[in-house]
DNA sequence: GTGGTCTAGACCACA
DNA sequence: GTGGTCTAGACCACG
């Protein structure tokens, strides 16, 4: 008959109702909060709560921290790095396998794929040429860490080409998880990865979506192959510090 | 010349410290963290720069707090929580909208179905009936809330069915979060929904995946209509309180 | 099973990373550092911040700062600076006595004129001679600020012909910190001081480190007891501003 | 005629300032001094040169600043870090080699073992005891970080035995620069080091000074050999971050 | 609630 | 132009 009480705790009020003001609009992205001892006292909460709150809504990317003068707390535009950590501690849980993700993405790339195989604009295509190009510099100048940015660009310029940022979201922390993978195994791309790349970008021209899903599950198959065969556990071992 | 410096506050490198704990398995699901103050002596830090860590990993769900005696910080076993509430805050800042949530939905239940359709085992093809079963009693006895957390665990069930919880962990986040809109529109599922479940289920049963997705396309469709009757900007306007 | 953690400042990590790359010689001693300006947009940080770890350095001897149009930060080929320093401030804090300091010394030129007896070369010898022929000139012009630049030189030169620049690190620190309680006290040299130095270098050039030994120590044990007539508790009174 | 005009910067008059004040004992080891914010009111200047100042004397290891309510800057008793941190950069800088160090070590470590052999007490010798104890535990615990721990003291309490810090500040820095090479060849002691180390306080009991430094000279030649057998040419390679 | 840390932008003196 | 100095305001951390 009655519900459980739910002792809310104090900054779990808070950063509901900040969330609250961001869903009503009435705070937007690039908006400033009050500082810290203005919303501890508009609360009338101590400035510890209000620290758990906004600490809650920054590991969550509603907001980011600025220092200094002209710093605070800033609502964000939105990011998907919620669900790539979300799918980091899952990993680390033992919830999911290397090989779940794997699977998981291979799928739901041939969804990416077909949409973007319809949908991809010219200006679309224009950003992933470049991409592919810079990309290749990157590997000719041995640049492995701006190749690795590159390389993530790459899946995340491919989901915004479906014209459906709920497909970045799903996608681009999948890749972004498997890439902590590539990192630690130390696989470097080659100039044959390009060549595959801008095949792929060939079949999404002609539209020809089977061909692409096709391309792309060689790829992933074969970076997946090349993970086992340094992490055969599909666990990166934890380097003691 | 030089990288950019990248100055870690405390309770960064604190919950980094325990996710790394966790990910070396030193830490399991279940295990009890040590009480914060003892943490605090451990790290060397104030209490409250253990309390901001912990807020971060509660809100990432890695953590569960409780209170009392036998209370402290114990490790989860994980869930999904944290994509769904990224997928709010993206509804929320306007970054994806319902209809994008609805395609998306809809193209990765599809790749959920076919999974389903293949490797469902007996044991899930009775967690669902016997989940239809509850759900259409919920309906006749009027117990609305039981029936929405019901159909939240039907597709659960589903995309369990698929043996990869990666698919879990994507799909159930946006159904949860359509949900939101179900339950905000006042939609209340009839005698009707079962039906056509039921029918879903058959399909799954005869591995029929084609007629599987068609039949769910269908259901989604006429749900996101529904909101969209409602509310037909695709926001659930917010309540004043 | 946790580790403190150490929140390392900005400024501190900025220091490191520029002490990292002359240790790793793509900075060397004559090469200028980028301006403040330019350095604190490369690491990221406010030129305050820049400023700090550049303070620093400069203390620790590592870099000198020029100002105007061709000035900037630059790498300095080292020097002893920061060990006397660091002897000065133990003297201040009461961690060490003069006595202790002359102990050390007396033990420690030991080493020295036994290594210089041995090593020592022409050119060293020709160096000493001339120190002592300036010295004695600017005895008897009474040019005491120059003659107390000569003595110091005087043991320098002694440190350095071992060959070995680490022992001119050890020795010569101690020289200047020494020759600050001689200047305190007004103890001025006479030409006595230089025939004691004259035979000393006879004795080394003897390659005869016993007696060269002996003289030494007769002379330190002298000027110690000279500063203790005038600072008999061994320390300099602080003259208010 | 005219000596040069000292431009003498802001933070550089406040240091001096500071350090006279610790000179002329109204500042002793452990007091505290006014917060910045203060300083800066009562010196007329900004807090950015307060900063730097404070920043001075920290590296110098004269202050120590801590942070919270109770925080500040503290007069520190003093150590021996600065005059480390000075060999350190000599060997970056290329002016010393890590063949000159060790000579130097060896040489000087003969006066130190010469001085404790005269007068080390019975508290010197048992605390020397306890620390080879300890350190043969932690070899064969495999408590590698400790062991290192306990061999810097080692070196410090023998110093230490002297009766004159001025011989531990110029010989203990010596031994950590050394210890940062045998950490990076990860060079590790053996059972048989305490042997050798328990032969040498045997020696020193004895008041045989002689034997005890042929003890140690044979010790430091090994080391500095497995050094050389890892780092030919005498330097850490330094590693990208 | 105190105190350290960091920031952005400004003006000055110098070479 | 480059270092030297200054200001005001905000976060970070402590007890």
């Amino acid at each position: 008959m009655f519900k459980p009480v739910n002792t809310a705790r104090a900054f779990e009020i808070i950063s509901e109702q900040i969330r609250l003001e961001i869903e009503s609009k009435r705070l937007r992205p690039g908006d400033k909060l009050p500082p810290e001892r203005e919303l501890a006292v508009q609360f009338g909460v101590s400035r510890n709560a209000v620290r758990e709150a906004l600490r809650n809504l920054e590991s969550a990317g509603v907001i980011g921290m600025q220092k200094g003068v002209h710093g605070g707390a800033f609502v964000q535009k939105g990011g998907y790095d919620g669900v790539t950590q979300s799918i980091r501690d899952m990993l680390s849980l033992g919830r999911i396998t290397l090989n779940n993700l794997t699977e998981a993405r291979l799928e739901i790339m041939g969804v990416v794929l077909r949409l973007a195989a319809a949908r991809a604009t010219d200006e679309d295509f224009n950003k992933l040429d470049r991409n592919l190009e810079d990309s290749r510099l990157a590997i000719v100048e041995k640049r492995h860490e701006d190749q690795m940015k590159l390389t993530a660009d790459f899946y995340y310029l491919l989901a915004k080409s479906t014209q459906n940022f709920a497909m970045v979201l799903l996608t681009t922390p999948m890749a972004e998880v498997v890439h902590r993978f590539v990192t630690a195994a130390e696989i470097q791309a080659t100039e044959s990865v390009i060549a595959s790349r801008s095949e792929l970008l060939g079949h999404l021209r002609n539209r020809d979506s089977d061909k692409a899903v096709e391309n792309m599950s060689a790829h992933l198959k074969t970076v997946h192959e090349a993970i086992l065969r340094r992490f055969p556990d599909g666990t990166i071992p934890v380097v003691e510090v």
